[in-house]
DNA sequence: TCATTGCATAGATATCTGTCAATATATTTC
DNA sequence: GAAATATATTGACAGATATCTATGCAATGA
Protein backbone atom coordinates (compact mmCIF):
# COMPACT_ATOMS: atom_id res chain seq x y z
CA UNK A 1 0.00 0.00 0.00
CA UNK A 2 0.85 3.34 -1.04
CA UNK A 3 2.28 5.90 1.74
CA UNK A 4 0.50 8.23 0.36
CA UNK A 5 -3.02 5.90 0.81
CA UNK A 6 -1.55 5.00 4.89
CA UNK A 7 -1.54 8.47 5.67
CA UNK A 8 -4.98 9.37 4.69
CA UNK A 9 -5.71 6.64 6.78
CA UNK A 10 -3.91 8.12 10.22
CA UNK A 11 -5.30 11.83 8.89
CA UNK A 12 -9.03 9.72 9.41
CA UNK A 13 -8.42 8.20 12.20
CA UNK A 14 -6.54 11.55 13.56
CA UNK A 15 -9.76 13.08 14.70
CA UNK A 16 -10.94 11.30 18.26
CA UNK A 17 -14.87 11.03 17.54
CA UNK A 18 -13.02 9.06 14.11
CA UNK A 19 -11.35 6.33 15.83
CA UNK A 20 -14.31 5.95 18.62
CA UNK A 21 -16.25 5.13 15.66
CA UNK A 22 -13.76 2.83 14.09
CA UNK A 23 -13.15 1.05 17.75
CA UNK A 24 -17.20 0.86 17.53
CA UNK A 25 -17.24 -0.87 14.31
CA UNK A 26 -14.11 -2.95 15.73
CA UNK A 27 -16.26 -6.11 15.39
CA UNK A 28 -19.63 -4.70 14.45
CA UNK A 29 -21.03 -3.78 11.50
CA UNK A 30 -23.27 -0.58 13.00
CA UNK A 31 -25.94 1.38 11.09
CA UNK A 32 -25.73 5.01 11.34
CA UNK A 33 -28.30 5.84 13.70
CA UNK A 34 -26.75 3.40 16.51
CA UNK A 35 -22.73 5.24 16.06
CA UNK A 36 -25.20 8.23 16.20
CA UNK A 37 -26.51 7.59 19.66
CA UNK A 38 -22.86 7.06 20.78
CA UNK A 39 -22.14 10.61 20.28
CA UNK A 40 -22.52 14.26 21.19
CA UNK A 41 -22.52 15.71 17.47
CA UNK A 42 -25.14 16.17 15.23
CA UNK A 43 -26.23 14.10 12.01
CA UNK A 44 -24.63 16.04 9.64
CA UNK A 45 -21.09 16.05 11.40
CA UNK A 46 -21.60 12.29 11.60
CA UNK A 47 -22.27 12.18 8.27
CA UNK A 48 -19.20 13.81 7.52
CA UNK A 49 -17.09 11.30 9.55
CA UNK A 50 -18.32 8.70 7.92
CA UNK A 51 -17.76 10.18 4.32
CA UNK A 52 -13.90 10.55 5.39
CA UNK A 53 -13.83 7.59 6.73
CA UNK A 54 -15.47 5.83 3.85
CA UNK A 55 -12.60 7.69 1.66
CA UNK A 56 -9.91 6.48 3.45
CA UNK A 57 -10.62 2.82 2.48
CA UNK A 58 -11.47 1.90 6.15
CA UNK A 59 -14.70 1.78 6.28
CA UNK A 60 -17.38 0.12 4.29
CA UNK A 61 -20.78 1.08 3.86
CA UNK A 62 -24.00 -1.02 3.09
CA UNK A 63 -27.58 0.41 2.27
CA UNK A 64 -30.28 -1.13 3.33
CA UNK A 65 -33.67 0.57 3.02
CA UNK A 66 -33.08 4.13 4.41
CA UNK A 67 -30.44 2.62 6.61
CA UNK A 68 -26.66 2.86 6.13
CA UNK A 69 -24.83 -0.01 7.99
CA UNK A 70 -20.88 0.76 8.12
CA UNK A 71 -18.21 -1.72 8.52
CA UNK A 72 -14.13 -2.18 8.64
CA UNK A 73 -12.84 -3.16 5.54
CA UNK A 74 -11.02 -6.34 6.12
CA UNK A 75 -8.38 -5.83 3.18
CA UNK A 76 -7.48 -2.10 4.00
CA UNK A 77 -7.41 -2.96 7.68
CA UNK A 78 -5.01 -5.58 6.76
CA UNK A 79 -2.55 -3.41 5.04
CA UNK A 80 -2.28 -1.08 7.33
CA UNK A 81 -1.97 -3.38 10.57
CA UNK A 82 0.58 -4.91 8.18
CA UNK A 83 2.49 -1.39 7.31
CA UNK A 84 2.16 -0.44 11.27
CA UNK A 85 3.30 -3.68 12.49
CA UNK A 86 6.22 -3.18 10.22
CA UNK A 87 7.27 -0.50 12.21
CA UNK A 88 10.65 -0.87 14.25
CA UNK A 89 12.17 0.92 17.42
CA UNK A 90 15.58 -0.16 17.04
CA UNK A 91 18.27 2.00 16.35
CA UNK A 92 20.23 0.32 13.92
CA UNK A 93 18.68 -3.12 12.46
CA UNK A 94 17.89 -0.68 9.25
CA UNK A 95 22.16 -0.20 8.91
CA UNK A 96 23.93 -2.88 6.95
CA UNK A 97 26.16 -4.98 9.47
CA UNK A 98 25.04 -3.37 12.71
CA UNK A 99 27.01 -0.47 11.50
CA UNK A 100 24.58 2.37 11.27
CA UNK A 101 26.13 4.90 8.97
CA UNK A 102 22.76 6.14 7.95
CA UNK A 103 22.77 9.00 10.40
CA UNK B 1 -3.05 2.92 26.00
CA UNK B 2 -5.99 6.28 26.14
CA UNK B 3 -7.93 7.37 22.63
CA UNK B 4 -6.60 10.79 22.61
CA UNK B 5 -3.32 9.57 22.63
CA UNK B 6 -3.92 6.99 20.04
CA UNK B 7 -5.37 9.60 17.65
CA UNK B 8 -2.31 12.09 18.39
CA UNK B 9 -0.32 9.58 17.38
CA UNK B 10 -2.32 8.75 13.68
CA UNK B 11 -2.95 12.77 13.59
CA UNK B 12 0.67 12.92 13.53
CA UNK B 13 0.81 10.29 11.06
CA UNK B 14 -1.79 11.67 9.20
CA UNK B 15 0.57 14.47 7.23
CA UNK B 16 2.52 12.54 4.39
CA UNK B 17 5.98 13.92 5.36
CA UNK B 18 5.69 12.91 8.72
CA UNK B 19 5.17 9.39 8.03
CA UNK B 20 7.66 8.94 5.54
CA UNK B 21 10.09 10.97 8.49
CA UNK B 22 8.69 8.17 10.66
CA UNK B 23 9.55 5.52 8.02
CA UNK B 24 13.23 6.97 8.32
CA UNK B 25 13.48 6.37 11.29
CA UNK B 26 12.14 2.56 11.34
CA UNK B 27 15.43 0.62 12.32
CA UNK B 28 17.55 3.60 12.21
CA UNK B 29 18.18 6.63 14.12
CA UNK B 30 18.92 9.89 12.43
CA UNK B 31 20.02 12.85 12.83
CA UNK B 32 17.55 16.30 12.01
CA UNK B 33 20.27 17.08 9.02
CA UNK B 34 20.00 14.09 7.60
CA UNK B 35 15.90 13.31 7.01
CA UNK B 36 16.04 17.14 6.04
CA UNK B 37 18.08 16.24 3.19
CA UNK B 38 15.19 13.93 1.96
CA UNK B 39 12.66 15.90 1.84
CA UNK B 40 11.90 19.54 0.30
CA UNK B 41 11.01 21.74 3.01
CA UNK B 42 13.03 24.50 4.86
CA UNK B 43 14.42 23.39 8.28
CA UNK B 44 11.67 25.52 10.53
CA UNK B 45 9.20 23.05 8.58
CA UNK B 46 11.34 20.24 9.35
CA UNK B 47 11.55 21.09 13.23
CA UNK B 48 7.49 21.55 13.60
CA UNK B 49 7.12 18.15 12.35
CA UNK B 50 9.78 16.47 15.00
CA UNK B 51 7.63 18.75 17.66
CA UNK B 52 4.76 17.36 16.70
CA UNK B 53 6.19 13.88 16.26
CA UNK B 54 7.94 13.81 20.14
CA UNK B 55 5.11 15.46 21.07
CA UNK B 56 3.09 12.25 20.25
CA UNK B 57 5.41 10.44 22.05
CA UNK B 58 6.12 8.20 19.12
CA UNK B 59 9.57 9.72 18.63
CA UNK B 60 12.46 10.30 20.80
CA UNK B 61 15.32 12.95 20.66
CA UNK B 62 18.62 12.71 22.20
CA UNK B 63 20.59 15.93 21.64
CA UNK B 64 24.55 14.99 21.11
CA UNK B 65 26.17 18.48 20.69
CA UNK B 66 24.97 20.87 18.00
CA UNK B 67 23.24 17.32 16.70
CA UNK B 68 19.77 16.20 17.40
CA UNK B 69 19.51 12.20 16.93
CA UNK B 70 15.51 11.05 16.18
CA UNK B 71 14.36 7.49 16.67
CA UNK B 72 11.43 5.85 17.29
CA UNK B 73 9.71 5.24 21.01
CA UNK B 74 10.21 1.79 21.79
CA UNK B 75 6.91 1.53 24.53
CA UNK B 76 4.78 3.99 22.62
CA UNK B 77 5.03 1.89 19.56
CA UNK B 78 4.12 -1.44 20.74
CA UNK B 79 0.90 0.33 22.52
CA UNK B 80 0.40 2.03 19.22
CA UNK B 81 1.11 -1.48 16.90
CA UNK B 82 -1.17 -3.09 20.09
CA UNK B 83 -4.33 -1.06 19.47
CA UNK B 84 -4.30 -1.40 15.58
CA UNK B 85 -3.14 -4.80 15.47
CA UNK B 86 -6.73 -5.52 18.13
CA UNK B 87 -8.88 -4.03 15.37
CA UNK B 88 -11.25 -6.58 14.20
CA UNK B 89 -12.92 -6.46 10.49
CA UNK B 90 -15.66 -8.58 11.20
CA UNK B 91 -18.57 -7.98 11.19
CA UNK B 92 -20.41 -9.68 14.47
CA UNK B 93 -17.27 -10.89 16.59
CA UNK B 94 -18.44 -8.36 18.84
CA UNK B 95 -21.74 -9.63 19.85
CA UNK B 96 -22.22 -11.90 21.98
CA UNK B 97 -23.31 -15.53 21.14
CA UNK B 98 -22.63 -14.77 16.99
CA UNK B 99 -26.27 -12.77 17.92
CA UNK B 100 -25.01 -9.20 16.73
CA UNK B 101 -27.84 -6.73 17.99
CA UNK B 102 -25.55 -3.97 18.48
CA UNK B 103 -26.88 -2.78 15.27
C1' DT C 1 -50.89 10.32 -0.84
C1' DC C 2 -48.99 12.45 2.95
C1' DA C 3 -46.23 12.41 7.08
C1' DT C 4 -42.21 10.41 9.13
C1' DT C 5 -37.62 8.71 9.27
C1' DG C 6 -32.64 8.06 8.05
C1' DC C 7 -29.13 10.00 5.80
C1' DA C 8 -26.65 13.25 2.54
C1' DT C 9 -25.54 17.84 0.81
C1' DA C 10 -24.83 22.90 0.86
C1' DG C 11 -23.28 26.89 2.90
C1' DA C 12 -21.29 29.43 6.76
C1' DT C 13 -17.82 30.04 10.21
C1' DA C 14 -14.34 29.66 13.74
C1' DT C 15 -10.35 27.16 14.45
C1' DC C 16 -6.40 24.45 13.14
C1' DT C 17 -2.40 23.33 10.22
C1' DG C 18 1.62 23.26 7.05
C1' DT C 19 4.61 26.21 5.24
C1' DC C 20 7.84 29.94 4.84
C1' DA C 21 11.21 33.97 6.01
C1' DA C 22 13.42 36.02 9.71
C1' DT C 23 15.57 35.51 13.89
C1' DA C 24 17.42 33.37 18.14
C1' DT C 25 20.20 29.96 20.61
C1' DA C 26 23.72 26.78 21.34
C1' DT C 27 27.81 24.28 19.92
C1' DT C 28 31.98 23.78 17.50
C1' DT C 29 36.03 25.44 15.18
C1' DC C 30 39.53 28.55 13.81
C1' DG D 1 36.34 36.06 20.34
C1' DA D 2 34.55 35.56 15.64
C1' DA D 3 32.68 32.65 12.17
C1' DA D 4 30.25 28.66 10.95
C1' DT D 5 26.93 25.10 11.78
C1' DA D 6 22.67 22.66 13.63
C1' DT D 7 18.47 23.34 15.44
C1' DA D 8 14.53 25.88 17.60
C1' DT D 9 11.31 29.78 17.89
C1' DT D 10 8.41 33.50 16.19
C1' DG D 11 5.15 35.56 13.29
C1' DA D 12 2.50 35.54 9.15
C1' DC D 13 -0.63 33.51 5.96
C1' DA D 14 -3.18 30.53 2.73
C1' DG D 15 -5.65 26.53 2.83
C1' DA D 16 -7.85 22.71 5.34
C1' DT D 17 -11.09 21.03 8.84
C1' DA D 18 -14.86 20.21 12.34
C1' DT D 19 -18.92 21.88 13.42
C1' DC D 20 -23.40 23.83 12.97
C1' DT D 21 -28.14 25.14 10.67
C1' DA D 22 -30.95 24.62 6.85
C1' DT D 23 -32.42 21.85 3.28
C1' DG D 24 -32.95 17.92 0.02
C1' DC D 25 -34.06 13.21 -1.04
C1' DA D 26 -35.33 8.50 -0.84
C1' DA D 27 -37.64 4.83 1.68
C1' DT D 28 -41.18 3.50 4.89
C1' DG D 29 -45.67 3.43 6.90
C1' DA D 30 -50.34 5.12 8.09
Amino acid sequence: METENISSICKALGDPNRLKIVQMLSGCEKCACVILRAFDITQPTLSHHMKILCGSGLVNVRKDGKWSYYSLNCETLRDFQEFIGALDCEKNTGCADGKCDCR
